[in-house]
DNA sequence: TCATGTATGGATAAATTTGTCCCTATATGC
DNA sequence: GCATATAGGGACAAATTTATCCATACATGA
């Protein structure tokens, strides 16, 4: 893990906010397991676009600030699991908001990206 | 302006809404805008802890989204205002909601830190 | 003349996040 | 034996964001 050598600002709940949720798959991840717990494994079959060591730190994280749960079913081969913890639910809120207002933002972002030439295809 | 390698994913809105008020003092200028308009003086004097030249940059990253507009007053010396916009307004119910979770999450949050030996003074 | 205030931006460095490559270890199935 | 699946992490590289340093230009006031 990287070790930050500027501190956060705990002075600022938003910046709180964003260190807990910010990550590029931490949204992703906790709209998944809102659902139900799932296996680290289930998780990378999900989400292929991210290599399975970046879904593992973000779990971490996650796990770190008390959003999920890790557990671990004692046996070979190992099986874990990560659900969601009422703090990590209390958060639901927010990412639908993030959600809906981005879903309705969407058209003038592609508009602003299609003027500016940076649309794929 | 650094150029993307990996565009951003239009697919999802919540990276939608990140790209948009993501940056590190783009929910502090928003704040403060939605207050009133401010000029880049203003604004920079306010927050000592940014260099001024980056929060130029967050504002010209506010008004390529059109959460900010501009306005420049013809005359010498150069008086520029910026001001809120409907869209930029309609992003002020995430900020509060980010910032009244991430206060509630706080002491938690500080306690993390502790037990990481990671809080200064 | 020189410092100050106004607005802005290039070049570059530092900090941070994310991704890739490859390794550990164990059990099962072929 | 060898591939696969399970969970995890060290070492390093690439991408991205943020910060620092210094430059432009013009007017005013000491």
């Amino acid at each position: 893990m990287y070790k930050k050598k500027i501190p956060l600002d705990v002075d600022c709940g938003v910046k709180i906010s964003m260190e807990v949720m910010g990550g590029k798959w931490e949204t992703y991840i906790l709209y998944e397991l809102n659902k139900g717990a799932r296996r680290p494994s289930e998780l990378h079959r999900m989400f292929t676009d991210a290599s399975p060591r970046v879904i593992n730190q973000q779990l971490k994280e996650l796990e770190r600030y008390g959003m999920v749960k890790k557990t671990v079913y004692p046996g070979l081969p190992p099986h874990v699991e990560y659900s969601m913890t009422e703090d990590g639910k209390s958060l639901m809120p927010i990412i639908y908001m993030l959600e809906q207002w981005g879903n309705g933002f969407r058209p003038k972002m592609l508009r602003i990206l299609e003027r500016e030439g940076s649309l794929p295809r």
